[in-house]
DNA sequence: TCGGACCCTTACGTCAACGTCAGATCTGGC
DNA sequence: GCCAGATCTGACGTTGACGTAAGGGTCCGA
């Protein structure tokens, strides 16, 4: 499934020829850096299948492409934000992942229209349901906000002068 | 500091005397129950400080009134919706404790009303602070449901027939 | 070619937030 | 008074997400 080599959306490569012209690839330090997470992170999301880096030397070195980067940081969006945990993302990634897949079959011109609209409508589902935990998330935040803000008002009807 | 026995914010009494008219006290297996969490994480909590039943009987078991229980959904809640730590949870609830405890005392008769308009200023600072993280939690969570919305848009553009 | 910086795997350590188990104790109803 | 069932206090176990240290390989510029 999906033999062409190369673009595997940024977390689906396992080797590489030893002269592929380097376009700004880093070593782990470098990445891990640049990510805002330590080495030992990005070992442990590759071992979880979250994260492949583009490619590895013929040395076994690991090598990371902004792609790559750009993942660690959705990793950690997903972890901060939404509280989920790396089980959990790993299912929005390959969620993710197959999106990129199917964008991709889509633009083949040798895709019929019909499996295009089967393909974007898998998509949409795909899309909405993380949607609707981020939703769910917002929803009850905003409540949380609101109840602090009334609180608040009443706070300072006490100081304006209104009692109780 | 507050002799008045019985309301002390959910939190901060330590035992009771044996006849007291039990009004609606739980143990800590329906108490546990009823707020959806383990009888082991009430005790932890107790043992963090975060919650301190309302009662305790002569023999040492411990009696959770429905403000105890109430708590225990907040701790819940200021654990899943904001995921603050248990740490940080006592920081919050430290000050919404001093809050109940501005509010007796501002209804006291024998504070002046400067020291009103002081202990209700205190009171917007507090409030402020846990807002302010609130807020800022819910402005990120915007921001990414909306660029997923502006995905799903893209998507259903594609659907619509529209190209690329 | 060689040395220092970087990186590898393996494996044990850590921390928070509880889970779980054992053995003793308490409570309430009969 | 007595017993079943609820609860008590330790104390050790667990899980997720890494930290950290050891003992080696890899890479590359001088």
């Amino acid at each position: 499934m999906d033999a062409t080599p190369g673009r595997g959306s940024a977390g689906l490569a396992v080797s590489d020829g030893p002269s592929a012209e380097n376009g700004q690839l880093l070593g782990i330090g470098a990445a891990a850096a640049r990510a805002g997470v330590s080495e030992r992170a990005l070992r442990y999301y590759q071992q979880l299948g979250l994260l492949v880096p583009t490619c590895t030397t013929s040395g076994g070195l690991r090598r990371y492409s902004p792609d790559n980067i750009a993942r660690v940081e959705r990793i950690r969006e997903l972890q901060t934000l939404l509280g989920l945990n790396l089980d959990e993302i790993a299912t929005v990634l390959r969620n993710e992942d197959r999106m990129a897949q199917i964008r991709r079959t889509y633009h083949d011109e040798r895709t019929s229209d019909e499996e295009r609209r089967r393909l974007t409508r898998e998509c949409l589902t795909l899309q909405e349901s993380l949607r609707a935990t981020v939703e769910a998330k917002r929803a009850a935040l905003e409540g949380f906000l609101s109840d602090l803000d009334a609180r608040i008002r009443h706070t300072q009807d006490l100081l304006a002068g209104r009692d109780n």
